[in-house]
DNA sequence: GGATAATTTGACCGACTGGTAAACATTACA
DNA sequence: TGTAATGTTTACCAGTCGGTCAAATTATCC
């Protein structure tokens, strides 16, 4: 007499552990690439190699096994934001940013492909963690970032469309890495482009962006 | 006695342009939300008023509308790299690129989502069009601001990177329109953040890459 | 107006979809 | 070691998928 799913019991066995990570691990594969609507319980049952069934045993549903891995993904996603320190020099905290958002894009392209597969087909799922958490953790950041340019130690921009930047010139190299690797050709395909980009970027932003001194013409 | 499939007749009756036209609006509303994998023929069905045999009646496969779609629409996209003129002054001409690529986030949101999700998904589609017509079209350009930044017209960076990172900061505001609303929260929901986008753009891009008569401190 | 070609549709197909039921196998624990 | 709980699998279901077919309808042109 099972029944008791997984998901219902109160203290989890070694196996359910091992195994729930295992799916969640080839649900990670399969739905950052296709999508939610654009996956199968089959192929994350090959991906993983278990029978269809036995997901369904941890997870009941499809909705379910995508929900686990938003939510198990999601709070690791944001903390480079998060460490994002209002004590800090603007300019080394912007740049540190900027490098730990690179080094997810280049280590964790997969968890960057989820959301943005999720965000572009119009959130149906993560709706309330965009308008929450998110938004509360960037308005925070934002707050910061402005103080910055009040205090003159940053010049004077919008301080979420910087954000906004931010994520989308770093996510692109994880999101877009087919289009990248394609336009940068065999040449540059290695992991040097990752190096190119941080340099760029922190020219960018950083000198982009420093209080000057002498501003050229217009 | 039918048979001669539309795609296959010489002269092309004036149903069969406004059914081509009529689906391929109703497939770039599907195709570019769930992408292919997760969009149904069914669905654009619906969404043209038209059975399912019809359309298959006009387009062969789901695979033929697809590639129709992206051949149709990926010509247009491009235009704004294509129109970046050499001959121009470069200030002007990224700032021109970065108004022209935002406006096309705005009107064209579907057609930005469209390239997203297929380019996320690992482009299996549209690689031969990357590697191909997009790389040389790249190439081209970034030619020409090496050129630009060897004359010290602009500052010295690397141009690669830095179509890449206009292509992002742009179509952010098309492929992650969701997010963005939900971070702006409802009072900058209007269109008004595509004007905020533009300035903070215009800033970073045409400010940043100035070329500078004095440095702040490092 | 009638013949002929172009267009549209309903019925249908086999493969695949998310999910279930129940039998079977394995583990944990007394 | 026995047994109850946990874990796994085979067989299956109803609905959907991409796509076909032949019949019905409409447009075209003489």
């Amino acid at each position: 007499m099972a029944i008791p799913r997984a998901a219902k019991t109160q203290r989890r066995t070694r196996i359910q552990e091992e195994k729930e990570e295992q799916i969640l691990e080839a649900a990670l594969d399969v739905f950052s690439v296709s999508g939610f609507r654009g996956s199968t319980i089959d192929q994350i049952a090959e991906v993983a190699g278990m029978s269809k069934p036995n997901l369904l045993y941890y997870f009941r549903t499809k909705e379910a096994m995508h929900r686990a891995l938003i939510d198990r993904v999601l709070f690791t996603w944001l903390e480079p934001l998060r460490a994002f320190n209002a004590q800090g020099n603007p300019e080394s905290e912007i740049r540190g940013y900027i490098r730990r958002k690179l080094e997810m894009a280049r280590d964790f392209p997969r968890e960057s492909r989820l959301f943005a597969n999720e965000v572009l087909q119009g959130a149906p799922h993560i709706e309330d963690e965009l308008k929450g958490p998110l938004k509360e953790l960037v308005d925070e950041k934002a707050a910061v970032i402005r103080s910055w340019t009040k205090a003159g130690k940053i010049v004077k921009c919008d301080p979420y469309h910087l954000i906004f930047s931010i994520w989308s010139t770093t996510q692109h190299y994880a999101d877009f890495d087919v289009q990248v690797r394609a336009v940068l050709g065999q040449g540059q395909s290695g992991e040097g482009r990752f190096e190119d980009a941080a340099r760029f970027l922190e020219q960018l932003f950083v000198d982009g962006l420093s209080v000057r001194t002498n501003q050229p013409a217009s």
